[in-house]
DNA sequence: TTTTAATGTGTTCAAACGACTCAATAAAAG
DNA sequence: CTTTTATTGAGTCGTTTGAACACATTAAAA
């Protein structure tokens, strides 16, 4: 299994172009907080995003929705190209933790895998970071081949990352914030029925502040982006709230020249 | 001279990364209106970005910066990286203009330099994308080996350039817009004093509407970021405005969290 | 019937904004 | 010295927006 993993990656690194790599910030919404799709590598206590790299037959935002697909078994996921990062020290030399990270995973490669996988990963790696947003329960995440674990793990709680994927997640969330206006966060990020305490929550997160109930509510309403459906029932003792769905069209338009939140 | 600086040229690219290009959109404002900063290839009428490669040794803002310090021999110069190009169909039989641009470009090379200069420009570059945004009352435009014009243009009336390059100045100019609030035009784009009137103008131009006079005195004073100096005389008729400086202290905070306009 | 939370609506206050007006000032031309 | 012209600072008014509440209604489960 493994075996056969490594082999066609062997393949698809020589359709490669080298010295570019691309890296996902996905951001998934869950139990009330911000999560971001990460691996974990075999036998370490090391993460990182998940990640490829560029085909030489492929622009960028098709082979980040390839690498998207294959880590979460879904299409059609909303992204965005936000920074390319070209650090010097963007090696597996970059510290410790990813030295250490490498050796690990490189161990049991046979001498002929190494002889072309060593080359490749020691080249310094120019790397353009996208965020995607994506519901967490329409996801399978999928771990590659070199990782034990693809998991969602809380952007409040990060384990320790490879190279600069630290800062990659810092600077996506930026970007998700000064850009909230602009994103799909509501239908990215949310199933297709959600009530609108959910909405008003993930508002809360992603700008870092509370937001006043009555006010959300009036404000989100008069868009006449949501349509509203059954109730959900909770089986707690009070008054069930509403299902809500997004009016795919009204929400397109509304986005072009931004939902006012700040 | 031009053999001499074919001659660095080949130097230099024999250290740079190879696939990988860098852009820059220079903006000026000048007579009231946008500029860019473009380079005309020599007998054609193709124009183009200035730009440049990636050293092996260097980061991409600072090769950037060399970038732009070579282009108008000042330093400083305020930049930002905004987007990566990775079409497919970027090379130089990206359209007719393109093509033929190359040919007359490279038609004086010699068999050796040809042997070269040829596959590296035949290669798929992908071109990571700077704004930068400058006084050309500080600037004096110098063409590369290639070209046989330095100099600005109107962004309304863009001659034909090379490559997607039409298209990066559009997003360029976008991205300016969306970062207007966060972005020290002021200080980068006017020279050391000013009339309120240049700074008013220069923020409709960007703005693409007209602002009223009153209102945007009474909140561009409010920020408390200009300093008054003596009056400018122009010799019309009329009572001379004053000239302002900007107090760097005040509107590098001003810029964290944004001016305020819409 | 009680408890609980969702929902819809109303109110208040402050700040910001757009579109004006008006008067004082001062530089140059006559 | 008067006229012409445009800058400057200030004022007004109506509208919109936002934050911070209050309050009554509804309904699900205990």
């Amino acid at each position: 299994m493994e075996r056969d993993s490594i082999g066609s990656f062997l393949n698809k690194i020589a359709n490669c172009v080298p010295g570019i790599s691309l890296d996902c910030v996905v951001f998934g919404y869950q139990q009330g907080s911000l999560h971001v799709l990460l691996l974990k590598y075999r036998n370490t206590e090391a993460w990182a995003l998940p990640g490829g790299f560029l085909p030489r037959d492929a622009e960028m935002d098709d082979a980040v929705s390839v690498i998207l697909e294959e880590r979460t078994k879904v299409g059609g996921i909303f992204m965005d190209q936000f920074h390319t990062f070209s650090s010097l020290d963007r090696n597996w030399d970059f510290n410790e933790l990813s030295r250490s990270t490498f050796q690990q995973v490189s161990a049991n490669w046979s001498a002929r895998e190494r002889s072309i996988l060593e080359p490749w990963f020691r080249q310094r790696f120019i790397s353009t970071a996208y965020v995607a947003l994506v519901d967490p329960g329409k996801v399978v995440p999928k771990p590659d081949f070199t990782s034990e674990e693809c998991t969602w793990v809380p952007v409040q709680h990060l384990p320790p990352l490879v190279l600069d994927h630290r800062e990659m997640i810092d600077k996506a969330l930026q970007h998700v914030r000064t850009q909230v206006n602009f994103f799909p966060v509501g239908r990215s990020l949310l199933g297709e029925k959600f009530t609108l305490g959910d909405l008003r929550s993930l508002y809360e997160v992603i700008l870092g502040k509370k937001l006043d109930r009555g006010n959300f509510q009036r404000k989100i309403m008069k868009l006449n982006m949501l349509t509203r459906h059954e109730k959900l029932m909770t089986g707690a003792q009070n008054k069930a709230p509403y299902l809500y769905s997004i009016d795919d069209r009204v929400y397109d338009q509304l986005l072009k020249d931004g939902i006012g939140f700040s």
